[in-house]
DNA sequence: TATAGTGGTTACTAAAAGTATACTAGTTGC
DNA sequence: GCAACTAGTATACTTTTAGTAACCACTATA
């Protein structure tokens, strides 16, 4: 790897490599970073949860968001929406197996927030 | 505060002790999450870089983005600022050890996000 | 003297995020 | 019938964030 330090003396400060990780942190935290999105994520690792619960579990949210982020995450294949009542509508949420792939991520930074007390 | 657990049969289904683990990843989402904060953090791993070189890595982020998001990072412990030279003003911005700690879930975002094409 | 670089600040605008309320349409229970 | 629940949608609004551009004081170079 090549540093930016001392190859000679009219060395370019800008190292383009380093150019290319930001990107993919920023584009990972375009996909996990919006609020409530990581939560939303968190609250349906232990199974499928319906729409109302999953607001009031993400502690009054509103609905408009509660939704947004939900759309957001079923067009971006981390959530599956499933009615499984028609009558009386009901709706549940899972998460799918790629947003299980997430799920380690979100160990570790709620850990690091638990032991910073963040 | 009533809680609305199992008092009686007519038990709720809300369990107010899953509520209290996405607190823990919003918290960290707003400390890591927010535009260029986490790219920052990962541009800093390397050793000290200076306000205007940060700019340039972050890829066109302007100044007050940078100023701001290098403030609250400050603020928070992350990053530490250092006047190197003072008439031809210098400054260089450096991780601290507890930013450091983060970088572990920097990395896995970062793998995550190759793996998946994201 | 002019230009470009350092590290910012200030003022302003545009866009995104978030809140609040009301509404649909159906079901269940009193 | 009336209220409250289900899962949303629609509208209007406020707040926050992002981003642009100009400017400051200073230095260095041509």
């Amino acid at each position: 790897m090549k540093s930016t330090t001392k190859t000679n003396s009219s060395v370019k400060k800008i190292n383009v490599e380093s150019c290319e990780q930001p990107c993919l942190i920023e584009r990972g935290m375009r996909v996990l970073g919006g609020k409530w999105k990581a939560s939303i994520l968190w609250h349906l690792k232990d199974g499928p949860v319906r729409f109302n619960e999953l607001s009031r579990m993400l502690g009054g949210a509103s609905k408009k968001m509660v939704d947004q982020r939900l759309k957001e995450l079923e067009a971006q294949g981390l959530v599956t929406r499933e009615v499984i009542s028609d009558r009386p509508i009901a709706v549940a949420y899972d998460i799918t197996d790629f947003g299980r792939t997430a799920l380690d991520i979100l160990e570790r930074l709620k850990e690091w927030t638990e032991d910073n007390n963040i």
